[in-house]
DNA sequence: ATGACTGCAAAGACTTTGCATCTTT
DNA sequence: AAAGATGCAAAGTCTTTGCAGTCAT
């Protein structure tokens, strides 16, 4: 029992950081997260979950910040704001994809539409203060 | 005058074929799309005037498909659908995000927003098309 | 001459992958 | 023994960048 909790210890952390973080990180932020709890994670490991997750639908690309994919552990369709400044990935879980859009598109497309997302970007609150704060300081 | 226009000869191929075309082309192939009659275009050109147009706002970015950037000389906000087959990126001029939601956004936020994109995922009519004609063909 | 644009190739960043090892059944 | 998971490092892809050469002013 433990034995097998063992076996899969790196792949579970990997999933229950993502499910507890709103951070929503790339793999190498889920490395730095994991590496001091797991010595011998290797980042390659990460990689190699993240994609699997992925692929099984287990969690979500939120897409590509800056060069680097950033992941979400909540797959419920859901709106985010980027920072521009800062790179932050921000939940608006307040804000939704009109329901009738989804419909719209599928019928101007003729395709086939599975999924959508609707991102925001700018800078965020946190910025704007620094910013403001002492940029020259 | 002529000679001024062969100066920039290879920044105007780029923007005339990013502003003519629909394809959201990744630099790759905005590329291989003025090779042929730029024989002495290089890659490394492509890039660093699609940087300079992006930071510009001349153009914009379409985001990440596959690990590889899309740009869209077309810099009203408008939708996007992304096949997840063939990696198309097709315009949805029907389709627009509610003014109001941006308001939300930022109110929600705190912080500024300074743009907005809205992107479908699924299968274009074309991979739904070939699939079901002969999949195993 | 000076500044701008480019080709070329090297460098860089992020991600994937092959192989050997170790674990679980 | 067989299947699965992982570390490690090499390889792969996409993008950026340094340098030298060319062109316009």
């Amino acid at each position: 029992m433990t034995q097998a909790t063992k076996h899969f210890r790196k792949r579970d952390a990997i999933l229950s950081y993502l499910r507890s973080t709103d951070v929503h990180p790339s793999a190498d932020m889920v490395y730095a997260h994991l590496k001091p709890e797991i010595p011998d994670l290797s980042l390659g490991t990460v990689y190699r979950n993240l994609s699997m997750f992925r692929q099984q639908g287990t969690i979500a690309s939120v897409g590509t910040v800056n060069g680097v994919e950033r992941f979400d552990g909540n797959t419920m369709p859901h709106v985010h704001f980027i920072c521009t400044d800062c790179s932050a990935v921000i939940d608006m879980p307040q804000l939704q994809v009109p329901e009738n859009m989804t419909r719209s598109a599928e019928c101007q497309l003729g395709g086939r539409v599975a999924g959508c997302s609707l991102t925001f970007t700018g800078q965020c609150r946190e910025c704007i203060r620094n910013i403001k704060g002492g940029e020259t300081a």
